[in-house]
DNA sequence: ATGATCACG
DNA sequence: ACGTACGTGATCATT
């Protein structure tokens, strides 16, 4: 027998709804709570119940006419929360793309529609399941037709039909209705007989058996209030039966073949899932649907291996061209491991070289003869594997992975079949890369011949990528951000990463030994003080310790137990003396475990630290460094600092850094065209104390430092796009007097405050916030119902303009100080970056040089209405840079 | 895998 | 009445 599942859509997402515990909302704003219940119990229903047709009834919001004409009929039914009538519009989306029918009848409510439905697949000889949280839908259950009812949670239901409705509540099905009738129904507005409520309608139900036959013996009703009531108010009770009846000749436009369950739009739902972030869904939807494009290897081209030196000759067709390269075999940079195998594949030729058996120096100076341009997936990998062989770097055309993050900086994943998905959609289906991914188990594969036919298909698929990016590329401005500052700084990074820093590990070790006396001596102290041992790591046992056991006065914070954070430890300091042996401890552990034990395991068999510096990952445009992260060595607190003694120039070398003096403030002031902002720093003053002087109207040289440090932190608090709260917060003072000061400041910087209001402007109306450079990044929060991501979105669209200027001119320079080493002094180069510093290791003979060369490169990166400067150091460890 | 914490700009 | 400054990465504890 065929099945049709029959939904009450209504009240499925209600009770969906307030199922999942907590509130569930996207990235975007979407509220998405309702949605991923219903479908939970969907998905639960459909494995159980495998139903042949499908279909979900909605009631309309505002019916035209009304069938069950009784006034404020459903008046008191609790109305739909705001955030789960958002989500219905989208689940509704959802079923359509399932195949699912949607059934709505202006001025019939959905259980009429069930009542209805249900009917006619009787009638064929289908058997009917009502899906639903409503009781009153019992009505409906029959010998064929089930009643399915969600009992708690999205995957607990209860199946009833006509018996078991006997069996349990000792009425039939139909009962239910003249039950209804007399006993009324408040959230239905359904009056029923006025003081007879469920016992006693059961209680006349069970000698009368109807309604109607009751009304027709009312002299028979045993006791005389019950009799009475029932006679007064005869009428009532038949327009109550008649109000909870279950209309099922509902005249359907939909015919019961139109309700079969179909094949998903794979595509579309896999589109709304992601938009949801349903990660779950998204699994089940399976490997493979049809992708938009098929991606093809090329039947008729020579294919060709290199495998020794005598090979090399092969590469000679390559002479001059643009290739698609690509690398193979996983090597760490902090281990002495080679490259295995690199792919070069033009149009009509494709090329393995096998790395492991050929000599590196011969194969670098014939690459290095051949004056390659390049092209691929994320090249820098490529190139540092090329530099790892001693060749010089060719020339990088294009970049499908970069130029992603130029078209999308916010994406999670820049892999190339993640944005072959987006861009093209590409799926991967089953067997074309699923070879060649991590078999290194294999040692009886052919991998130069698996990594070649994997290398062309990426060249495929990389092909058909950059022909849609570029013209992207082309639609929203971007060429100048890609073009003239990522693509040629892909270079930059990996000569940078090639290069490394010198790191003493010994000296490392020695400071560990040092920490590790006195993490010990502060651990002991710390459980004495405590009397007992726990974990001081453990943020929930310190708690318990703090809060609980000593009772200190638990500082505001709390989620998921007591905050122990510095901050709030902070101010418990002179409370009890362990505060301070804890705030030691986490100070000496941190170096210990990330600076210390963190770092020496990455030191290369070089000597060198080789970090990696990512270029997809920040969504400002920033470039961030891992493994390790050379961007946030300590340097603010003395000891930490130390660890920068191990970090040194090579034998001849010096160390050269320099960093932007206040670089954001002064794009801040290019951009707002702020007179005072411009005037102050072309005139080179103490910008913060002339904040502190401008607000509070106190003569410039009359600043204290206190007010100075204040006025430090509103010039941050500017950038950030800063509340009155932030700012009471990070000044210790309270809320008013930081709103007070941030009013007195855009008074007195009006130019700022309309810069920063235009941007929020801009957001809402184009969607994105853009850099001096034309780089773009997508602010979706901007317009999200949600208060406090609209109000994220918004100091995100005021900040990333200025961060964002700020990470384009430091890569513009480094472009610039590249070339220039690499062209005047090849034996000085640009090793690291951090935000706005550059630190070069040169030769020491060309240090002046190479410091005004520096200088120069960064200070004229680009023309701005104001002066950009850049303080210089010169030592021969990073320590003493400063 | 996620959150808390803390290092940097 | 609510929750609160921008951008990262590493480590540890916990689910």
């Amino acid at each position: 027998m065929e099945r049709i599942i029959i939904i009450d859509g209504n009240s499925l997402v209600n009770r969906a709804f307030y199922a999942i515990q907590r509130p569930m909302i996207t990235k975007e704003g979407i509220y998405t709570q309702g949605i991923y219940g219903f479908l939970s119990m969907l998905y639960k229903i459909e494995e159980d119940y495998s139903p042949d047709y499908a279909a979900v009834a909605f009631d309309l919001k505002e019916p035209t006419f009304r069938h069950k004409d009784y006034s404020g009929y459903k008046a008191k039914r609790r109305p739909m929360p705001p955030e789960l009538a958002m989500e219905m519009p989208i689940l509704k989306d959802i079923l359509r793309a399932m195949n699912i029918a949607i059934l709505e009848k202006p001025g019939f409510e959905a259980d009429d529609i069930l009542g209805t439905v249900s009917k006619i697949a009787e009638e064929k000889g289908i058997e009917p399941i009502i899906i639903t949280g409503d009781k009153d839908s019992l009505q409906l259950a029959s010998d064929t037709t089930k009643v399915l009812f969600t009992k708690k949670g999205v995957s607990d239901f209860d199946l009833y039909d006509k018996d078991k409705v006997v069996e349990r509540y000792g009425l039939t099905p139909l009962q239910f209705i003249d039950l209804k009738g007399i006993m009324g129904d408040t959230s239905d507005n359904i009056p029923g007989v006025p003081g007879i409520g469920e016992k006693g309608g059961i209680e006349l139900l069970s000698q009368f058996g109807s309604l109607e036959n009751m009304l027709d013996h009312t002299d028979e009703i045993k006791k005389p209030a019950m009799r009475a009531k029932v006679e007064e108010n005869a009428d009532l009770a038949r327009m109550s039966k008649h109000l909870a009846t279950i209309i099922r000749d509902v005249p359907m436009d939909v015919d019961l073949s139109e309700m079969r369950f179909g094949e998903p739009d794979q595509d579309k739902l896999r589109e709304l899932f992601e938009k949801l972030e349903f990660k779950n869904f998204l699994k089940k939807l399976g490997p493979a649907g049809t992708g938009k494009i098929e991606i093809k290897i090329p039947e008729d081209i020579r294919e060709v291996f290199v495998r020794s030196s005598d090979d090399l000759d092969a590469l000679d067709a390559f002479k001059g061209q643009e290739v698609f390269v690509m690398q193979f075999g996983e090597f760490s940079h902090s281990k002495d491991l080679r490259p295995e195998g690199l792919v070069f594949k033009m149009p009509d030729l494709a090329c393995y070289v096998d790395l492991r058996s050929l000599s590196f120096q011969q194969f670098s100076e014939k690459l290095n003869d051949l004056g390659l341009r390049v092209y691929g997936h994320d090249v820098k990998n490529f190139l540092y594997g090329i530099i790892y062989t001693g060749s010089a770097c060719p020339d990088v055309t294009f970049d499908t992975s970069v130029c992603e993050y130029c078209i999308d900086p916010t994406r999670k994943d820049y892999g190339l079949e993640s944005v072959a998905y987006d861009r093209l959609g590409y799926e991967a289906s089953s067997d074309e890369n699923a070879q060649g991914q991590d078999d290194q188990m294999d040692l009886f594969r052919d991998s130069a011949k698996d990594d070649l036919r994997r290398g062309m298909f990426c060249a495929s698929i990389t092909d058909a990528l950059r022909k849609v990016q570029e013209s992207e590329l082309k639609k929203q401005g971007l060429e100048k951000v890609f073009y003239g500052c990522e693509l040629p700084l892909i270079e930059v990074l990996a000569s940078m990463e090639a290069a490394g820093i010198c790191c003493d590990a010994q000296f490392l070790k020695d400071f560990g030994k040092s920490l590790e006396k006195d993490v010990q001596a502060l651990e002991n102290e710390i459980h004495d003080l405590a009397g007992e041992t726990f974990n001081i790591k453990s943020p929930i046992q310190l708690g318990e310790i703090l809060f609980e056991k000593l009772e200190l006065p638990f500082g505001k914070k709390t989620k998921r137990g007591y905050s122990t954070s510095a901050e709030v430890l902070e101010k418990l300091r002179d409370k009890h003396p362990i505060v301070d042996k804890v705030l030691e401890y986490r100070n000496l552990t941190k170096l210990a475990s990330t600076y210390i034990d963190g770092m020496i395991p990455l030191i290369a068999p070089d000597g060198r630290i080789h970090c990696h510096f990512q270029q997809t990952v920040a969504q400002t445009g920033r470039i961030s460094c891992t493994e390790p992260n050379l961007q946030n060595i300590p340097v603010r607190q003395e000891l930490g600092r130390q660890i920068r003694k191990a970090f040194h120039a090579g034998d001849g070398k010096v160390l050269i850094g320099a960093d932007y003096s206040q670089i954001e403030l002064r794009i801040l002031a290019h951009l707002s065209e702020d007179e005072a902002l411009l005037s102050a720093f072309n005139n080179n003053e103490d910008i913060h104390r002339l904040t502190a002087s401008r607000v509070l109207g106190i003569p410039y040289d009359q600043v204290t430092p206190n007010e100075r440090a204040k006025a430090k932190a509103v010039n941050f608090g500017v950038i950030y796009g800063m509340s009155g709260f932030g700012l009471s917060e990070e000044i210790h003072t309270t809320r008013k007097e930081a709103e007070e000061y941030i009013r007195e400041y855009f008074l007195k910087h009006p130019k700022v405050k309309e810069y920063l209001d235009s941007r929020i402007e801009l957001a809402r109306t184009k969607g994105y916030a853009e850099t001096i450079l034309g780089r773009k990044r997508l602010i979706r929060e901007i317009s999200s119902p949600n208060y406090m991501l609209r109000q994220f979105g918004e100091r995100l669209a005021m900040n990333t303009p200025i961060q964002g200027s700020a990470a384009d001119i430091i890569k513009l320079a480094m472009n610039k100080v590249y070339r220039e080493l690499k062209d005047k002094y090849p034996g000085s180069r640009l090793i690291l970056q951090i935000h706005d510093e550059l630190i070069i290791e040169a030769d020491t003979e060309d240090k002046e040089e190479i410091a005004a060369l520096l200088r120069r490169s960064m200070e004229e990166a680009v023309e701005l209405s104001v002066k950009l400067t850049v303080e210089l150091n010169t030592s021969d460890n990073w320590y003493d840079l400063k």
